[in-house]
DNA sequence: CATAGTTCCGTAAACGTTTACGGTAGCCAG
DNA sequence: CTGGCTACCGTAAACGTTTACGGAACTATG
């Protein structure tokens, strides 16, 4: 005799009477629930997942879906803890449990969908590393599986999405240099199947031209987003005829590499280059000083889990006003990566 | 009609048959077999995971539990990424999925357990983070759930562990330093629940005694094991009346911050200090590039796919030869931070 | 032709829960 | 005393699979 059926037995009560002492239900005598619950406590009974949710059809499980093996946004782990712990923090409250799924770089993202998430694996989902066209969105809304994804895409099924404000660090990066005198401004952009590259450097693009400048397309440096993408920019730059004056960096740990080619040709950030990149926690450790743009990524995470919460039924009361798109702002952190200033002539 | 039934229904056989058909089971006419497999493709079937994991008693799914919000061993995303690319490997061989069990930095990881993987949520467990006194092993023993943790402890129930040969990096780099002059070597911890700074340290004392040189208590340096610890480790480092001439650094990203605070003291790894770290991408990109330890973290995650794999009944025979136990060798990669030599008087 | 063996398939039980439903006992009002 | 209400509890069905078992239809063997 295993389970809920031994616990009943040793009470010497039936089962349905167990099961609705240990879930709250009201038609149960106080003084029986707490015999149940002390028993429970003693004998180490906990209910079955399998059982439970055949049973009720629902997990209590949110899959955060991220893919190992490759970098594709160069967000490391700091990145996704930060924003898991956020997340949490909220699924707490309604009992959910956050798993991530791990999609091997070996698999296809929609296949693996297929093999574990429709097998009503997860209640819900969160997406993350979105690809400007992301065929996973469409098979999600198809099976009407509830989620919200971290980063826009072109698919667009009317799924609720939050995303960093890119255009906002666009803007802002932007008026900032050219406030300093600079004309000539370079860019970073991940690979192409990333939205966020096409979003930023169209920003930028427009930003440059309100002041009347160009974004001149060799002075859009793509890389992969991690160090050594970086040190391959400042390479690439330094090789121009006329290097740039100023770069704002898309992504975090591609600075750790900008840097050490500069510091190679005895050029200094904030000295003779203007540098503005994203926060991570090695910026304040660089020389000098990364200025960047941060944002709470416990909030973020916090966000997150509100705008899922908000798109299932069962909890969609909870969080009647949480947005079901938002571009999340980030702020300016002062560094001294960027105070170079070019005068006008 | 849902389900296994409704694609019986659909092709007016019995559900034993489908089910016998989708597994691979023998008894069954291969042309049957090709329709169903047709049919569940068309109808876009997939059989749901709590009613096949309640009749089996198995899940198919493995667990790493990992902490979110705290940085416990300043192994970065990086870090997990790669070796969960490696486990997986292995997984897919036998159909089995991993999902990442994130706890709470709220939540004590034995509760955490408790409440997740004792419901029957995965068939077994790769413990990461391992504390010196660690409960989760305890409970898991006891529960007969297979499980694997990177990392040692001094709990001891008889399970399998991987671990990084801390003991090895230490020898070496003591032997290394000592044998280009230095006689007062500093080295790094994390805090004091974390197993693998008694296993280095005690091993960095026995290296120095067996060359007949001390391990100063005031050079042992305790740290968080990011980048804001390994500035703080410097800045107390040169405070010192008589400071060291050479250091270990057991963390990764201490680096970059310790890089820092001796810059804007003027002091220059390789010139004026000697220093040994851990490998990490961003270590080719400091300046100089930092001398430090290194390991296939893919190859790492196989192994304790395979080791998790032999301590599972079902799989035990696949893996007859899996070690147990093992401590995996690092690598010394040649930077230019440890090239500052002491020449004896 | 009888028997045995093989191949294939259908039936039904089982996995561990939750929950709709009905029933009993006690109490109170008429 | 009757009827209705409340409080509590037991029974059994249901969730979607897998699989042991048995049986039907053939084939092969003697």
């Amino acid at each position: 005799m295993k389970g809920i059926r031994r616990l009943a037995q040793h009470l010497d009560i039936s089962i349905g009477t167990v099961s609705r002492a240990l879930n709250g239900k009201p038609d149960v005598n106080e003084e029986t629930r707490k015999r149940v619950l002390e028993a429970a406590a003693e004998l180490g009974y906990v209910p079955n997942q399998s059982g439970r949710s055949l049973r009720q059809g629902t997990t209590n499980i949110i899959g955060f879906m991220i893919q190992t093996g490759t970098e594709i946004t160069g967000q490391g782990d700091i990145f996704f803890m930060s924003v898991f712990d956020g997340v949490q923090a909220v699924f707490a409250r309604h009992k959910l449990d956050l798993v991530a799924l791990l999609c091997s770089s070996q698999e296809d993202p929609s296949d693996y969908l297929r093999r574990v998430v429709a097998r009503g694996f997860a209640d819900g989902l969160i997406l993350s590393a979105t690809q400007r066209n992301d065929s996973r969105i469409e098979f999600l809304a198809e099976r009407n599986i509830p989620f919200v994804t971290l980063g826009r895409s072109l698919t667009d099924a009317g799924q609720p999405w939050l995303d960093l404000d890119f255009e906002g660090m666009a803007q802002a990066a932007i008026d900032r240099l050219v406030a300093r005198g600079h004309r000539r401004i370079a860019v970073t952009r991940p690979h192409d199947d990333v939205n966020l590259g096409y979003i930023f450097v169209d920003r930028c693009r427009e930003a440059l031209a309100a002041h009347g400048l160009p974004l001149e397309e060799n002075l859009i440096f793509r890389s992969t987003p991690n160090e050594a993408g970086g040190y391959q920019i400042a390479r690439d730059l330094l090789a121009l005829d006329k290097p740039p004056t100023a770069i704002v960096l898309i992504n975090e740990t591609i600075a750790i590499g900008f840097y050490q080619a500069l510091s190679e040709a005895g050029v200094k950030p904030g000295r003779d280059i203007a540098v503005i990149g994203r926060y991570s926690p090695h910026a304040h450790f660089l020389s000098p000083p990364l200025t960047c743009f941060r944002l709470s990524l416990r909030d973020l995470g916090i966000a997150l889990a509100e705008t899922l919460l908000s798109a299932m039924p069962a909890f969609k009361d909870h969080y009647p006003d949480a947005p079901a798109n938002k571009v999340w702002p980030m702020e300016l952190v002062e560094g001294e990566s960027d105070t170079f200033r070019v005068s006008r002539r």
